[in-house]
DNA sequence: TACTATCTTCAAAGCGCTTTGAGAGTCAAT
DNA sequence: ATTGACTCTCAAAGCGCTTTGAAGATAGTA
């Protein structure tokens, strides 16, 4: 059932038709309500294909994946988009995946979507401190909003998390339970929300008057098996710490992992706090103090927010930052130790 | 730089242009590549939408990623998609996701991807014993793929994974380490896997000529908190297991940790196995035995037979089973219990 | 030279929708 | 009656591509 007959069964045009269907005023209520019952009587469905041709629209929005070639992708990016896809479904727009390794071959991808009229607008995530993507959707003022923030003199949409605030508030636990010597194992430094840990961390630690020890802030790539490595070496420090910040839960499992593979006890000799709270954080032995942030509502907010982006709203109204919440559990504990350190 | 204006640039007409652009015979070499050349430095492409239009395709593919309202969508579909995303790009067909509650909201949202045109092909997962979805495509003769398999006497194309012949495998590991009393935590028989799972179960059970005690058979939610409390009961049992396989991976984390509160020891007191292999598997305490499937490779196979069967392949030529392996960890060792009971 | 066979190229007709610009019909005011 | 102001409806022109059916150019044969 297309246009043409629609029409042609009710004896009007299809510019009639078009118009009562798409709720333009100049149709009268009669024929309007007549249309509209004739349409779902009959099962209609404008090809979206051809309104768009003629809209000029792609009535899509794309989001790339960033999938480690060897690794799990981040298992909070499918939360994210159920997130998005409630609002792009109601209003009827198509999410476009694509998948795509950080590198060389990423900005091509975006290319294709944007250059390739493919999308209206993009979500952008993993945000880089310095990020060409960015810089490139900027270029071509192309509406898109970023999970993140990224470092450019141009205003833009961002939804991002006070990832400083959240580890002031992490830090400062640690300090009120006693702790002196509080290590960070923080997220490579080209990414974007690495720097504002970095800033909360020192805050805290400056506001308690507690000396910042370069030897206990290093970096990790996120995953256990660095989270692991790098907790044991903080461990064999000559003055190892009592807490351990870590950049995600991953990393906190495997600073878990070390800490017991030392004899010590989580939570009691060294205390240890996550962040992201995926699935498993309330369910490791014992269970992970982590900052918990609402993925799908974020998920969902980006999305209200490209819309708002795609019909004009300036990019200056559409910057949020979000605070996420420490869930204390079971892996935070007063220090034990006197002079501050384990053992 | 649209095909008109190429055309012109070249002096040639817009059909010489399209055909050979798109690999026609009728358009001599010289001509092919000099258009070749001129689109290429133009930075020419397509109007995919116009191209739809005409071609009375969508260059679009659906997937419908099963959500449940409250709990965290299955970490691996995202893998999945992460495999199908690289083969569809290279086809250049555009991967559309949309989320859908499991329920009465999920058929409509097939339902608008089918009938509004919006896709050429799906991917149905998370298939269910009786699956109205499938039913539903085999009646408009759509073209789909499914990953798992489910009940109806009409041929279509999958990709499992042996559910029988993993729990098989894993039941007969259980056995072989001396396990007597073997408990399974199964998925909700509504599930296509669950009745696989537990055939090879008693398959297992039956060839070591060992009875199915019915109340070690239990079904549970998938979460982590449900696998927690059948565990418990299991363990409250007069006669409680020594063994338990698990439906997932989470279920088995929520049953180590119910072991551990009753102060008895995985891998030794009660030997547990998961099956999925998330990315946390290998690190809880101990790290998790259990079955392992290659996700991204099963994306990208699924990938390709849904090309094939768009491009038709009938769908008895598209049905493969793939086998999980064993992955042995710390969770399983040998029954250390008299008489195969615990404590 | 005329005529057919073969190779290249083209103009124009869709694909199914939206929207422009204009034409009918109605009614109150002149 | 005439005019003007509305209200409602329509035919036709795109949107940018593919493809059909036909024609022009070139080469091969009689």
């Amino acid at each position: 059932m297309d246009l043409k007959s629609l029409s042609q069964r009710l004896g009007l045009s299809m510019t009639t038709v078009s118009r009562a269907l798409n709720g333009y005023e100049e149709v009268s209520e009669a024929t309007r309500t007549r249309v509209m019952e004739a349409a779902r009587e009959n099962g209609y469905r404008p090809n979206p294909v051809a309104r768009r041709l003629a809209l000029g629209r792609a009535e899509a929005i794309g989001v790339v994946i960033p999938n480690p070639p060897g690794d799990f992708a981040d298992p909070f990016f499918i939360e994210l988009l159920a997130g998005m896809g409630s609002v792009f479904e109601a209003a009827s727009l198509d999410l476009i995946v694509t998948a795509a390794p950080e590198g060389p071959a990423e900005l091509p991808v975006y290319r294709r979507l944007v250059e390739g009229r493919r999308v209206d607008g993009l979500i952008v995530g993993r945000t880089r401190r310095h990020d060409e993507r960015i810089e490139y959707l900027l270029d071509r003022d192309f509406p898109f909003v970023v999970h993140g923030r990224t470092t450019t003199s141009r205003p833009y949409a961002y939804l991002d998390m006070d990832n400083a605030q959240a580890f002031v508030t992490a830090t400062e636990r640690l300090i009120g339970l006693g702790h002196r010597r509080i290590a960070l194992i923080n997220a490579p430094a080209h990414l974007a929300f690495a720097a504002g840990r970095h800033d909360g961390y020192e805050r805290a630690l400056g506001a308690a008057a507690i000396a910042v020890d370069p030897s206990l802030v290093v970096v990790c790539d996120l995953s256990e098996q660095d989270g692991h490595r790098i907790a044991l070496s903080l461990l064999d420090l000559p003055r190892p710490p009592t807490g351990i910040l870590c950049a995600n839960d991953t990393t906190a499992l495997g600073a878990m992992r070390a800490v017991k593979s030392r004899g010590l006890v989580v939570g009691r000799d060294v205390s240890i706090i996550g962040y992201d709270d995926l699935p498993f954080a309330g369910h490791t032995d014992p269970p992970l103090t982590t900052m918990h942030q609402p993925i799908r509502p974020a998920g969902a907010r980006i999305a209200e927010m490209l819309r708002a982006r795609m019909s004009g709203t300036p990019p200056e109204e559409l910057q949020e930052v979000w605070r996420p919440k420490l869930l204390l559990r079971g892996t935070d504990g007063p220090c034990t130790t006197a002079g501050g350190t384990a053992r």
